[in-house]
DNA sequence: CTTAGAAATGACAACGTTGTCAAAAGACAA
DNA sequence: TTGTCTTTTGACAACGTTGTCATTTCTAAG
């Protein structure tokens, strides 16, 4: 910046004035100027700059993730970006992969780096060691799962409700043994998934049996034994209800080798890549992962522009695709 | 770290030796710093930190992507991700969508946040623009696509080759008529892809036939049409070699559409999610995203550890998946 | 006890910007 | 011309660190 003073002969002000678009500058200087700035190929140093400003803004958030590379949240961090690029605020992302510690890590490296916000898809539970970001200024807010011991914006499927819809959709195709198969219950949305199940069982006046019901199933091996164990029930379930997008694979993988993927009735939670290629195409609950980061995105940037309204629980509801699988008779 | 030091009776140059544990600092003094510290949560500021240091290091890296929700793109983010944390250092993200000019936006935005590396899947073919970053001590690495106008680090798939082996794969089980469904040729990788179809053909003594040929294609709607197309051809192609994942899925559907899935072979290149679970499965050239993340975050580290041999281009290997659709007898 | 040398500590400037405020230049009226 | 008001410009400090180098404190040998 000093040299591209000395070059336009202005002082160094001038040229932070016409580098930030700042008004008061004349039209003749502000063209020096950037000529200068042009030949000297200045790139201007926004470290320094955030490092001086008053409100310290780095035009840049941070985001963690359960895993970039997992579908879902990559189609989050996909929206996440196309609003803050808008606003030219660039996006560091991490995963936590599950690991409260990580995600701890990961915050402490965003705030180290000053970042203007935070939006977390949480793998822990107790969220309290965020105040000392929050006072320094950092928006945070929560997509996918609510935080714990911390009041924040936070933006979730209805979960429960999807699942409800689900299972409702099963029992209209004249289901009664519709078997759960579940994440991780110590996952919110797992065990919102569990409990949206149980309801709508109560509503339909079905008994609930704890034989039909698979938790902590983590990956697709798993909920194919699973699956492979529910199938060999006496009366089996005649249908089944995943609670997650790898424990829908692996079901779907258990009934082809049973051969009864045309026989047992399969309604998955989230949509998988290619599932209406499948024979039967799986019929699934869909998430919204766009809409809830972008949500997310919008409610972090209106918090930075100044928003002091209570936090606030935005809600993205599902829907049901119907494909094949989930329409099967008992 | 003014009130740290304060707190502790120190100077601040000791806290700031004790939070980069520099040595030098007695025992008795450092716990009284970190006590202090963690007393007034003080959070260590980064950008002032980058801004001092001699080196300028900011322990950020920048990765422009095609999509970052792209299952290809994300695998590479995930696995460039992997070898940063274990420095200490963060990635920024970004995805181009296949436009030249907001790859260079994105170059710039990280330039100006004085990322240490960037990590690029080109979208754009003249790279001239980077020496200025380069110059200014950017360690620049190029994943999947080769850079133009510029000499760099590159990580690559062996493209060719890997549909070589797709053709020849098909041939040895009997395959003459073999068609091609490509991407968009400006695309490098596409443009390889093609080139190994006709040196293989050429090599196993096959007449070249044009009409077996369609390229451009972008995305699953249109493969799909190019591949019905092809099926209405009066001798048939008996084998189909699909240049990309989405065009893969188009031109299974087509197959399906028509009823010749089990009749027409398919090879597609680049895995896809669930392919297994098709009937018949697909046979893929697979490439291995987390090999190429990884050996172009190591080149990089690399450089920026001192390393200043020439420029290599680094091939990553493809392999044969078998699962069904590529053994099919004409 | 002294003294040389090593180890620990601190004072101060500097990194590249922007906020503050004062000075200079221009516009207009009397 | 002068005076007043507005617009444009610049000098300088400060943001929170770390590099440099000088000073203080400790250690161990004589």
């Amino acid at each position: 910046m000093r040299e591209v003073a000395a070059l336009a002969k202005v002082s160094i002000k001038t040229v932070s004035r016409v580098v930030n678009r700042e008004p008061g500058v004349s039209p003749a200087l502000a063209r020096r100027v950037m000529s200068a700035s042009e030949r000297l190929d200045y790139r201007h140093n926004l470290t320094a700059s955030s490092l001086r400003r008053s409100d310290g803004r780095s035009a840049t958030i941070g985001v963690v993730l359960e895993d970039v590379a997992n579908p879902f949240s990559s189609a989050l961090h996909r929206s996440i970006e196309d609003v803050a690029v808008e606003r030219g605020v660039l996006v560091l992302a991490g995963s936590s992969d599950e690991d409260e510690s990580r995600e701890r890590r990961l915050v402490r490296a965003f705030g180290s780096r000053r970042v203007d916000g935070l939006i977390i898809q949480p793998a822990g539970h107790d969220h309290s060691y965020l105040l000392a970001e929050r006072k320094a200024g950092t928006a945070i807010v929560f997509v996918d799962r609510p935080p714990g011991f911390l009041d924040a914006d936070t933006v979730l499927t209805d979960n429960a409700a999807g699942v409800r819809r689900g299972v409702k959709h099963l029992a209209s195709h004249g289901h009664k043994r519709i078997a759960f198969l579940g994440d991780l219950r110590t996952i919110s949305t797992a065990a919102e998934r569990l409990r949206g199940y149980k309801e709508e069982l109560t509503a339909l006046r079905i008994a609930f049996d704890e034989r039909l019901v698979r938790l902590d199933l983590r990956g697709i091996e798993k909920a194919e034994a699973a699956t492979t164990a529910l199938l060999a029930l006496k009366p089996r379930p005649t249908a089944l209800l995943t609670g997650q997008n790898l424990v829908t694979i692996g079901a779907f993988r258990a009934l082809r080798r049973a051969g009864l993927h045309t026989k047992v009735a399969l309604v998955g939670f989230d949509d998988i890549l290619l599932a209406d290629l499948l024979v039967p195409g799986i019929t699934v609950i869909a998430q919204d992962p766009g809409a809830i980061g972008r949500t997310a995105a919008e409610v972090m940037f209106r918090r930075l522009d100044g928003d002091r309204s209570p936090f606030q629980q935005h809600i993205v509801v599902t829907k049901i695709i119907t494909r094949g699988s989930g329409e099967i008779a008992p």
